[in-house]
DNA sequence: AAACACACTTTCCTTTAGGAAACTACTATA
DNA sequence: TATAGTAGTTTCCTAAAGGAAAGTGTGTTT
């Protein structure tokens, strides 16, 4: 079985420093553009804007304008973002790991 | 819990569009430069010697150099590669998935 | 009217990634 | 001696990523 096709596959979707961090935090909950920002420490409101873009062209978000006054714009997981579930445990649980590799030298 | 920041670290060591594939080729018994860079369509020579230098900075492969005549230089797995596979196999099964939901449109 | 909140956008700039092509150092083989 | 293979390196270039700082448009509050 062919292994590094899929994989560099998944990578174009998932790969870049915000993209899998603004899943994770939409999927916890945050639901606005400033909640979102101020979870994940380090993004500028430019990259956010960006990858927001992008994730919902790849239907891993949602964005929802609700027109009330004033106008709310909310952030949502797809059902779809749910199959991403497996791949951010793997890679927590693997840093968490990878940590302790490097607290024993 | 956190998941944001151990997720983010994670991608620090792993992101890149090159660096699963290499482990990957690797991890399925390519050896020697040549074969792994066959083995990984679009990858130049550069970019193999980068990503193999700071994947062994990392302890996720070793190059070994065996002073026959002529000189063999092998890359392999460490025992610590093996963590990987979890993330591996998300991926792969992600993008299986993925490309099915592609076709359906 | 002034100030603030929210969700961005714009400008400018630096860094990193990535690729094409040619080249190098060594050894082996014909 | 000429050719080929291995494991890279070097040069030159373009494109994409990423950040800092300021600005925009809308509406709300005081």
């Amino acid at each position: 079985m062919d292994t590094v096709k899929p994989v560099r596959d998944a990578l174009d979707v998932i790969n870049g420093k915000w993209k899998l961090p603004i899943i994770i935090s939409v999927g916890v909950g945050n639901e606005r553009f400033s909640d979102i920002q101020e979870s994940i420490p380090g993004i500028t409101p430019k990259a956010m804007a960006k990858e927001l873009k992008d994730l919902e062209q790849h239907k891993l978000i949602q964005r929802i304008v609700t027109n009330d006054y004033p106008v709310k714009i909310t952030y949502r997981w797809t059902p779809y973002a749910n199959t991403l579930i497996p791949i951010i445990n793997a890679l927590k649980e693997w840093e968490i790991k990878h940590r302790q590799e490097v607290f024993k030298k």
